[in-house]
DNA sequence: CTGTGTGCAAAGCTTTTGCACTACT
DNA sequence: AGTAGTGCAAAAGCTTTGCACACAG
């Protein structure tokens, strides 16, 4: 986990605030700030961090993979209409009754997404 | 929307039981069945039979789509060990409380998903 | 000089598109 | 013959792999 120029500055550009960011839009932001990198090494950096628990992956739209910030739990809405991606603020969504899981499993995590369509 | 030997055979397989199949796995069931296809005309009968409300996208698994054969509203286990995706008995999931929705967007439908992990 | 670990070109996936073709009217 | 709609080869796009290279010990 040597620290890189390339990982400084990925890591820079998406922890800079809580935000949700395809590895395409890291691509396009890391070379604005004028450093010259390849996609492959974005992916392999960005799957890195995922391991160190540094980022959270997050798979809504089977097009692309976000890579969000904010790594306690949280849930988000999904804007079908815009693609966009959004927080939902924690505490907001509360469990009344949760399912007994399978026989041998534990639970790792509980993702929620709501969907959403603009307002006709 | 001409009911072709293709379609028929794609529907009869993912239709059959209440299941969750990857477009790969429908492929090998239809010529299986001695049909000659292709991957992308099985791609685009999906496609087809999703708009049309006859089954459903799951995305948890960034590398591949599920098609579910289930589609009133319910929800997902993933297994992260064996990728193998359980359907969460209705009623068994009860929210409590759920955020408001940002402006201008009505809901279309929450996805929850419970990730877990083979008991070590 | 050796070994660990990086960055990227090329390869490997899944999924979509464009077009020849079919089957009704 | 015209037209609406199908099925697939080829293309597109996202992600991973394999390898040349760099750097620390």
């Amino acid at each position: 986990m040597t620290p890189t120029s390339q990982r400084i500055e990925i890591g820079s550009v998406l922890l800079a605030q809580p935000q949700h960011l395809s590895a395409e839009q890291i691509l396009a932001e890391v070379r604005r700030h004028g450093l010259r990198v390849s996609k492959a090494t974005i992916y392999n950096t960005l799957n890195l961090f995922v391991r160190q628990g540094l980022v959270r992956e997050v798979n809504v739209d089977p097009t692309r993979t976000f890579y969000d910030s904010t790594t306690h739990p949280h849930h988000h809405f999904f804007n079908a209409d815009t693609g966009e991606l959004i927080d939902i603020p924690p505490n907001s969504v509360v469990f009344e009754q949760m399912p007994v899981l399978p026989e041998g499993t534990v639970q790792d995590r509980v993702d929620v997404v709501i969907r959403l369509r603009n307002e006709s």
